[in-house]
DNA sequence: TTTT
DNA sequence: TTTT
C-alpha cells in the first residue's frame, strides 16, 4: 500500500492478439495481452523511411483483467497504465530466467479503451472474431449472455472456464504469464 | 521521430550500484544502472509488514549518460523517464534471450537528480566510493577513469572543478533549490 | 470511480512555503502546497541563461494531507501525482473567477517524499521553520499546531516521536534508502 | 533545455470544439483546444450515478498545432502530453488574472490521435465539418490541397489567414489563448 | 463544449 | 502479433 519509489509504466497501443484470459484458484481473472507501440523515422543514412515495433507483455489483474476479456480483441488500442514487475522463473534446463511485465493492477493500474466502440451493431448474429479485424476499437462484450451486469458478480463460474477444465495440457507457450499458478513447469 | 502510440516509464527510485559506463564506437557514452523501487503493505494474513523491492534495468545514451557517470552513485535517488525495450539475445547455449530495459534517450529521456548535492565537499582527499553509501543525494563531479573524455565538451573542464580545485571548503551549495524568492502568483 | 479519459499530472519540484493544512467540517484534512518547477536555458539571441520558475498550487486530501502537513516544509522536494482541477468562484466583484490546481486524492493520488530526511535531530531544541531553509529534503513530524489531533489515528503518537523525545542525537538516518543488499536479479 | 523538476501533464479524452488556429508574426502555428475527461461514480448517500466532467485548455505549439489543424475536430479523442502553465494577464479592469494550461510544445509535449482514422473514404467530395460529429477517431485532413506535402512548408499563406485580415475585431472570447499576441486586449 |  |  505504502511504497518508496514510483514505477509507473504508460502505454498507448493496439493488442497484438486477443487476450488470454485465465482464472487463479481464489476465482480472480488474470488477462494477458501484447501490446505494439511503434516509432517511425527517416534514416540519415539511407534517407528511407523506417519503423520499429516494440512489443510489450501486460498482465491485468481483476475487474480490469475481466474487462479486456470482455471488450479487447486482436487490433483494439488502448490506454494502460502499471508497474513493471520482473518475474523469474526456471526453464526446462533448471536456468534462471527473467521476464518483465507490465501489472496493471489494484488502484494504480488503468486500462481505457479508445477509439469508442466499433464494429458489430445490434442484433448481429454471430459473435465477431472469426478473422474480422477491427480498426483499433473495442467490440461488443465478448459473453453478453442474458444477465450483463452479472459480468462483475460474485457467480464467476461462467468466467472461469478452468474450473470445467482444470488442466490444460495442451497449452504450448513455455513461458509464464505470471507466477501465480503454482505448478505450470515454465 | 514520429511514433504511434504511447511507451512510457517513470521511475523513481535509488541506484543499487554505481553507474556503469561504456562508450560506443561512435563515442557516444552508454550508462547503465539499476534502480529499486519498493512497495510495502501490511500482510492481510499475518498481519505483519511486508516489503517487496523491484530491481529495473535502466540504459541512458548520450549526455545524459554523461551526467549519470559523473554525478551518480550507488544510493543516489534518481527520477528517470524512457521507454520500454526489449533486446533479443543468444545465451551461450545459443538459445533466444530477452532482456527488457528503461532506455533514456533523446529528446524524450528524462533524468533528474534528486535530493540535492549531498557529502562529498570539505576538503575530503579521496573521492567518494570505497564502499560508502550516501543517502539518496548525488555527488561530487569524478572523473571517467580511463574513459576517452574526449568525447566530453570543451567545457566539461569547467564543469569537473575538482582537477583545479579539489577543495572548496566554502561551497556548501552553490547551486539553490529554487527561487523561492520569486513572486509566488498566488 | 470509473473514468473516461486520462487526466494526471507529475510534478517533482521543491515547496515554495510550508504548507497550509486545514480541516474540512467532516474532519478530513487539506493541505495546500505550492511547487516549484524550472527551466532554464541559453537565449538564443542574447547568447545568455536564462531561467523561468512555473509555480504549481496542489492540494492534498485525507492521509496524504496530514503527512504533508507533518513532513513537508518550504524547501522540500517531492513528487505528486495528481489530476488537474479548475474551480470556479466569485471575486468580490461578484465576477467569474476560474482557479487550476492539481488534486492528489484518493487513489489515484500519489505524494513521495524525495531526498531522505534531512535536517533536524542533532539537539535541535526549537522545531526548525523559522525562517531556516531545508534544502530539498524532508524533516521532522511537527505537530499541526491548533489542529484537531482527533483526526490523527492512535499510532500517530509514535510517528511524533519528537514529544517524548525531544532529542534523538544518535538517529542520523532510521530509515534506510533501499535494501542495496537485496540480490539484484541482474 | 535543462529543467530542474518535473512538470508534466498527460491527457485523453475528447475535444469539445473544433480546433482553433492562429499564427504567430513568426508563422509558427498555435493551436488551442479543449479537452474533456470525466470521472463516474455512484454516490454513496443517494446511491445513484453521478458523472463530472473536468475541461481542460491545451494549447499546441509550431508543427503539433498544424497536424491538430488538419485532423482533430470538435469529438476527436487524442493523447496529449504537455506542462503545466499559468499564464498572468489583465481583465478590463486591469486587474490580474491568471489562467492555466497545458503546454503541448517542442520535444517535451506528444500529441497522438486516438481512434483510428474516421468517416471520410475515397472520393469524398465535401469536406466533413458541416455540423456533422464523428465519434472520437480523427479526419480528414482540412486542406488537403494539391501538394499536401506543403502543408509544413513556409508559404503558409493558405492557412495563416491573419495575414489576409490581421484584425478580428469581432473575437469575443475575452480569454487570452496565449501571451505571443502583444495588442490583444485581454 | 466532448464522450459513454 | 497490432496499427499507420
Amino acid at each position: 500500500m505504502a511504497s518508496r519509489g514510483v514505477n509507473k509504466v504508460i502505454l498507448v497501443g493496439n493488442l497484438g492478439n486477443d487476450p488470454e484470459i485465465r482464472y487463479m484458484p481464489s476465482g480472480g481473472a488474470v488477462a494477458n495481452i501484447t501490446i505494439a507501440t511503434s516509432e517511425s523515422w527517416r534514416d540519415k543514412a539511407t534517407g528511407e523511411q523506417r519503423e520499429k515495433t516494440e512489443w510489450h507483455r501486460v498482465a491485468l489483474f481483476g475487474k480490469l483483467a475481466e474487462v479486456a476479456g470482455e471488450y479487447l480483441r486482436k487490433g483494439s488500442q488502448v490506454y494502460i497504465e502499471g508497474q513493471l514487475q520482473t518475474r523469474k522463473w526456471q526453464d526446462q534446463n533448471g536456468q534462471d530466467r527473467y521476464t518483465t511485465e507490465v501489472v496493471v493492477q489494484g488502484f494504480n493500474g488503468v486500462m481505457q479503451m479508445l477509439g469508442g466502440r466499433q464494429g458489430g451493431g445490434q442484433g448481429m448474429g454471430a459473435p465477431m472474431g472469426g478473422g474480422q479485424q477491427q480498426q483499433g476499437g473495442w467490440g461488443q462484450p465478448q459473453q453478453p449472455a442474458a444477465a450483463p451486469q452479472q459480468n462483475f458478480a460474485p457467480q464467476q463460474q461462467q468466467s472461469a472456464p478452468q474450473q470445467q477444465a482444470p488442466q490444460q495440457p495442451q497449452q504450448q507457450y513455455n513461458e509464464p504469464p505470471m507466477d501465480f499458478d503454482d505448478d505450470i513447469p515454465f
